[in-house]
DNA sequence: CGGGATTTATTGGTAGTACCATTCCCCTCA
DNA sequence: TGAGGGGAATGGTACTACCAATAAATCCCG
């Protein structure tokens, strides 16, 4: 008899909850190596096909890495562990633009000044290097872009949880393609000057002016990409996939 | 050959990516049902057995929903689509009660304030709803703390911002079980005179007395819960599970 | 003719097998 | 001592067979 026999829950249900327990209690670290498929399979008493479908569900939400002919390993970090599941989330709810920058206005200008409050001179130096980093790559709008986040992330990092840091970097990838589009119709400087207002105030160990330089940038930001977004509208039909055929609620028979 | 040749991704990566197009173009509708998986590998022109992990992917993050007999639904909204992959982040990442709740302290008094600006009437009711709910389930602890989180959530919603909303939920939910236990030795009316100070400066529209409530109420909640935690902290010897056999880093062959 | 019980086809769930390509380890040989 | 090759182990995919649950279609009886 499988695992255990609760209700009527998958295997694969069952099989993560399983992992989920080993990892908890530590049978599991990160970085170790589980055993084989098939061995696991076999003490687990279920079949390869289940086994393989459960860790094919940690593989996706980034918890474990599989490597043909090497093995599998349970991830350290995991940052991307939220991405697959935010990207739906944004999908399915609809969630726009203009939703995720509200977000992070709610957000980030209070994370600001806990920045400012706690941040240490490692954290300040951190934060000074991507905003020279953006400086020095004005012309590439991506890398501008990248550091312009990662900017943000020194923030975060700077502000000391984990929690809000590792959800944020979530809508920060979300928005990244939208705001790189943005940023080639505003002038660099522009962000640089703002960016530098927060970090200044950071530096200063301003609260107030950190949470208000904050809140100015996000605020300008927000209603950059909402008439960016507005333009872009146009081009969202996209190049279907016919492959799919049937959709219909369940042919009749 | 099948959907595409990019490199060298799963096939069921590439599934993954397919129903993201499916959904974003309008192909897939939410509530909508889903060809039989046979059908689907057919048209995919890949195995039952890959379509399924991907498949299953998709359910275990809450973007689909399978029942045997009957077929597969598109979810509609999908609160917890976002509740696995925080589970896991959790335990990776070793992230403590404590954390969760200083990062409930950074976002949720902003939250309230904005509740207080923008609530519409029947979010104060909402709102009260709940706290008179807590108030009728002083003797049962469940109850109790589960409306507690509820007359967060309802906050939030007032707010107005899915995105935190959905986010917080989650850390909401992993907190329930260990404010429970905390929920045993605090006097409910305690509890309850925090949440209805919240509750009246919501209904006041004031946007500072709010903030401040708020952050009266989730300082004290977190003392609380670190002061039970540290107590717990002997108990984290769990029994194991002895299924799982090796885990040395690649045995000699 | 109507409605409840029964049959039947469909669907997802699991197990098992076979084979492939990749990777790593160890052994051999120069 | 070093480089190369062979073999074993690993994850990836496909295919088959069967089970259990579900719902639609059918039958049967009042």
């Amino acid at each position: 008899m499988p695992i255990a026999k609760r209700r009527k829950e998958d295997v694969t249900v069952k099989l993560i909850a399983v992992f989920k327990q080993l990892i908890a209690e530590g049978t599991l670290e990160p970085g170790g190596r589980l055993p084989a498929e098939r061995e696991l399979a076999e003490s687990f008493g279920v079949s390869r096909s289940s086994l393989r479908q459960a860790l094919k569900v940690l593989e996706i939400m980034g918890v474990i890495s599989q490597r043909v002919g090497d093995g599998t390993y349970l991830n350290k970090g995991a940052d991307a562990i939220l991405r697959e599941p935010m990207e739906f989330l944004i999908l399915l709810d609809g969630i726009s633009a203009h939703e995720l920058m509200e977000a992070r206005l709610l957000v980030e200008p209070e994370l600001a000044a806990r920045a400012a409050l706690r941040a240490s001179e490692e954290d300040i130096a951190e934060i000074h290097k991507e905003l020279r980093a953006m400086e020095a790559a004005k012309d590439d709008h991506a890398k501008f872009v990248a550091h312009d986040l990662l900017f943000h992330q020194a923030v975060f990092h700077a502000a000391g949880n984990r929690v809000t840091s590792l959800m944020f970097s979530v809508v920060h990838k979300s928005l990244d393609k939208l705001i790189t589009m943005t940023s080639q119709v505003v002038e660099p400087e522009h962000t640089l000057t703002l960016h530098r207002r927060i970090y200044q105030a950071i530096r200063k160990r301003d609260q107030d002016e950190s949470r208000r330089r904050m809140t100015e940038h996000l605020v300008d930001a927000r209603d950059l990409l909402s008439r960016a977004a507005e333009k872009q509208s146009h081009f969202q039909m996209a190049a279907r996939i016919q492959t799919l055929k049937k959709k219909e609620p369940r042919p009749s028979r």
